[in-house]
DNA sequence: CCGCATCCGGCGTGATACTG
DNA sequence: CAGTATCACGCCGGATGCGG
C-alpha cells in the first residue's frame, strides 16, 4: 500500500547518514535487536575492562540474572562479538573477552556510557519536572 | 574449540571513563534501560529525518506496534528527549521531533547505525558459521 | 479520520534449585 | 564455578474502542 519507489542506492556509509532508507531500517532494527537490548551493551561495556569470568560479570553487572547473562554471553559469542575460553580444570574456569568485532563497538559503547553519565541528571530532572507538572 | 585467549589490557580511550566503576554501572544500566531497548533507539534514529507524525513513525519503523510506539514516544517525551506537539484540529495531528537532549544522542545513534550497516554481514556470517560448525 | 488507552493471549524474563 | 531446568510473573503485541 506504500507504492513508493525505494532508493536502493542510498547506502551512505561515509560519514553520518542523514536519513535512514526503509530497507536499512530493517537491518538496523535487526542489529538493534541484538546489541540494543539492555544487557548486551552492559556486558560489552563491562568486558572493556579486559578478560572476565562468568561470576565476575555477574557481580559487575548489577541486576542481571544468571539466565540472562548466560543467554547474552551465548548470543554475543554466537554473533562473534566476544570470545569464550573454557579451561577443562577443576574448578572450571571460563573466560570471556571482546573479539575484534565486539571491540569495534568499543568507541560507540564508550560514547554511550559517556552520554549516560553526562545526561542522566538532566533526564532525571526532566522526568521529575514532568511528574510534578502534569500530575493532573 | 577455540582455545585462544585474547590478550586485552585496559586501554585508555577518549572520554572520562576508561573503565566502568561499579557505581557508574548502576547509572549506565538505568540509562540503558531507557535508551537501550529495541525501539527507543529506532525511534530516535528515525526522528533524525526531522519532524514526524505518529503514523509516519509507525510506517517508518517496521515491526513496531502502536502500543510500543505510543509507550516509547511517551517515555522519550517524559525524559525530555523529544518534543510532542499536538494540534487540536480535524483530523488531529501530533508531531514529534528531537529535543536538544535527544539531539545530543544523534552522533551516537549515527555511529550505531553505521556500525550496524557495516558489520551486519560479518555478524550473519559468524552466526552461520557457528550454526554449521557446532550444530552438535 | 488520527492518535492512543485498554483488554486479553502468548512469550520472554527473572528467582530459585539443581547438575557437571 | 559455570551453566541449565522449572515455574510464575510481567511485559509485548493485536484488536478494539473512544476522544478530539
Amino acid at each position: 500500500m506504500d507504492g513508493v519507489a525505494v532508493q536502493r542506492e542510498t547506502v551512505a556509509l561515509p560519514g553520518p547518514c542523514s536519513r535512514i532508507p526503509v530497507e536499512n531500517a530493517d537491518i538496523v532494527r535487526q542489529i538493534l535487536d541484538r546489541v540494543g537490548d539492555k544487557w548486551t551493551l552492559m556486558v560489552i561495556a563491562t568486558l572493556r575492562g579486559g578478560v572476565m569470568r562468568y561470576t565476575d560479570l555477574l557481580r559487575a553487572i548489577p541486576g542481571i540474572s544468571q539466565r540472562m547473562l548466560s543467554r547474552t554471553l551465548a548470543q554475543l559469542h554466537h554473533d562473534g562479538l566476544i570470545t569464550r575460553t573454557a579451561y577443562a580444570e577443576v574448578p572450571p574456569r571460563v573466560e570471556y573477552a571482546l573479539a575484534p568485532l565486539g571491540d569495534s563497538l568499543n568507541d560507540i559503547v564508550v560514547s554511550l556510557i559517556d552520554w549516560a553519565i553526562t545526561h542522566h541528571d538532566e533526564i532525571r530532572q526532566h522526568r521529575a519536572r514532568f511528574d510534578t507538572a502534569g500530575e493532573h
